[in-house]
DNA sequence: GATGAATGAGGCTTCATTCAT
DNA sequence: GATGAATGAAGCCTCATTCAT
């Protein structure tokens, strides 16, 4: 009975911060994190201005909740786009795409990570950056099966992970000009997957062929 | 004579932006547009609070300033990087290199351009937006001349430029990351220059060989 | 039948009142009336926020009954104190001791009264006034009856109480200094019985002596 | 020239923040601390809601300031009362005397002090306190001046300060009803003398009357 | 009767901007 | 031209009070 209680209010906080967090994106990637009113996303939120200090500490609380779901948004995708995914090397490109159309269907989001992590309090900003090194982590594992099963040459991998992910972000970051020079699936094919293509070896450029033609 | 008293007013009114616009750079890098106070810049410049007003129309004015500034130097190093150099091959190298360079040494100040871009006023945004594809434009001419000479394949120009100015870009970008995996001479070869590499000709390939050599 | 229910429910009311001025008490005492907040009254008295307006005006009806429940208390304890003593002079000097160590023993409510008597509403404080005055009155008596009996000299008998009253409360006023350089019974013996002592006719001064003695 | 501008700006730092404190002293004794607006105080001093800042650090600031003007000017009465007097008995007399004058005439800031010392940073209560206690030190010396010259027998002299300015003090705390039964001279003569006059040696006694009638 | 989530008014404080000197 | 004191608008946050459950 208590525990249902705990629960229901447990719930209920959830709910709240899930309901300011959704208005704090909104609103902050709108008109940035100083510019932006407690007031405007309560309002957005369709609640009172004080409210928001029951279920969050103060407007940095927001801005950190906010870029964390984000964060989170983007990294939760990965996982089940490659499950049940033997093949190394798809398990790659799906990572990578599901990754970049997480990306380009929250842009508005990422531009926020990069203009507002600097307005996070600096335990927060090691919080997200953590977070962010968590999802490089998952293209790496991806990247080093392929190195295993001998379709990409060894290279630095770390760092090949976070080429594919600028490139990622670089459509949200530069998406005022490049949505007018490329589509978004070319812009996988020629940007992102060109980061790593050069580094197939024989056997990996043939088991790409194979995906490419069972895939059409 | 009143010509000389306008020259004189004008050379003020250019040495006194100049040193405000210093002082911006620096207090806005530190601590981003909303947090840096107008007194700040001044303090920082050396005047007193009222006398930006005189040459500056406000502190949106001032960002302008900062970020026209950053973005004007970032260009300029590029003419004269590749100035009496005849090879095709070699400007490109050589621009991109200067180019990265600078990036990597006013990396504060490139992050500010990502950050706060957005505190502009709209028509600012545009001008600012118009100096970085110019910028852009210089690289491209590399490239293109690259293509003519038979040294790379031909593809789409402006979005392989993207793809190098971002990768140049990232350096500051993540920097909390990669300075501690790579060097930036590291980074330059193996993330800069891997965006055009895979496309040289054969032709490309030997002339690409020889600057190596005579390079060393 | 529905008188029981009023009963019980007054009964109610009253036991509700108890609680939370007692509450009210301790932390107005420890904080003051605008530092301390409904809630922390209510979570003291372990309560809901909501139940306080089911028994009490608002937080300053609240500060009244605390107030009052204070002064009440202070009087409560002199005429039990000289109950079944007949002697004038040893119920003066009784009364005075029992209401200085009720004092004593509440300093905190005591500073309380003095420092937000003037948070109360007009009308609340007249009627605390007039309690104390009230308290006063019991001393008064006291005072007259000894006149009357020969033992003290005529004098001001309000602002004789007065002196007396104030006497007793500095003990809490200025406890800070107070209790590192008298006990409590030397502060009474030199400071608050000595405001009547050199009134003592020489009838009133043999009697001293005598209650001194047997009092041992 | 440099030094002139230092102390120029030195005396206006001292003029507005006297202007503030003067204001801050109405205003907080009309309606205590936590009610009091800094609005209302700077609108009660003549300049606008953000100069305040330029001159105190904030609304506790200036409560302290406030307290400490008024124990300040309490305590720089005494030695200039009491200036040029060489006679024991009479610079203890007139030393009271000026205390409670300077009492009763800033009855609402002495309620002041006794209300909102706690409202105080601890730091300040201590400094508070502190000037408290220097000013007792002042009646105290005249005290101890009077045993030794034997016009009084030695007692203990902090204590029988505290009940001399605890008695000039009530004369403000309980104003409310003391006004109404006796005058300021009856109060100081039966109230406040009274403290040390049975103190008083047979020489001292003598002493006393002499300057009663040269008094008169 | 009891709860505690929700409301929203209001104050302290900062800081861009002005203007008298 | 230069200064910096003064202004006052605006936002974050708290908390007394209400009311649906």
């Amino acid at each position: 009975m208590h525990e249902n209680i705990t629960n229901l209010s447990r719930q209920r906080v959830l709910a709240r911060r899930a309901q300011l967090v959704e208005a704090a994106i909104k609103v902050f990637s709108r008109v940035g994190f100083h510019e932006a009113t407690v007031k405007d996303i309560t309002d957005t939120a369709g609640v009172s201005a004080g409210l928001a200090y029951q279920y969050v500490e103060d407007k940095h609380d927001l801005l950190f909740l906010a870029l964390r779901h984000i964060v989170e948004t983007n990294r939760r995708e990965i996982p089940s786009a490659i499950a049940g995914c033997a093949d190394a090397l798809q398990r790659l490109t799906k990572a990578i795409e599901a990754y970049t159309h997480v990306i380009a269907a929250n842009r508005e989001a990422v531009l926020l990570t990069y203009r507002e992590t600097k307005s996070l309090r600096p335990d927060d900003v090691e919080s997200i950056k953590k977070m962010e090194l968590d999802t490089n982590a998952l293209i790496a594992a991806c990247v080093e099966d392929c190195v295993k099963t001998g379709y990409l040459a060894p290279s630095h991998t770390e760092l090949l992970v976070f080429r594919i992910i600028i490139a990622a972000h670089a459509w949200a970051l530069k998406n005022w000009r490049l949505r007018s020079i490329v589509t978004l699936e070319q812009y996988i094919e020629q940007s992102i997957h060109a980061c790593w293509r050069p580094l197939l070896t024989a056997k990996g450029r043939r088991r790409c062929r194979q995906l490419t033609q069972s895939g059409r």
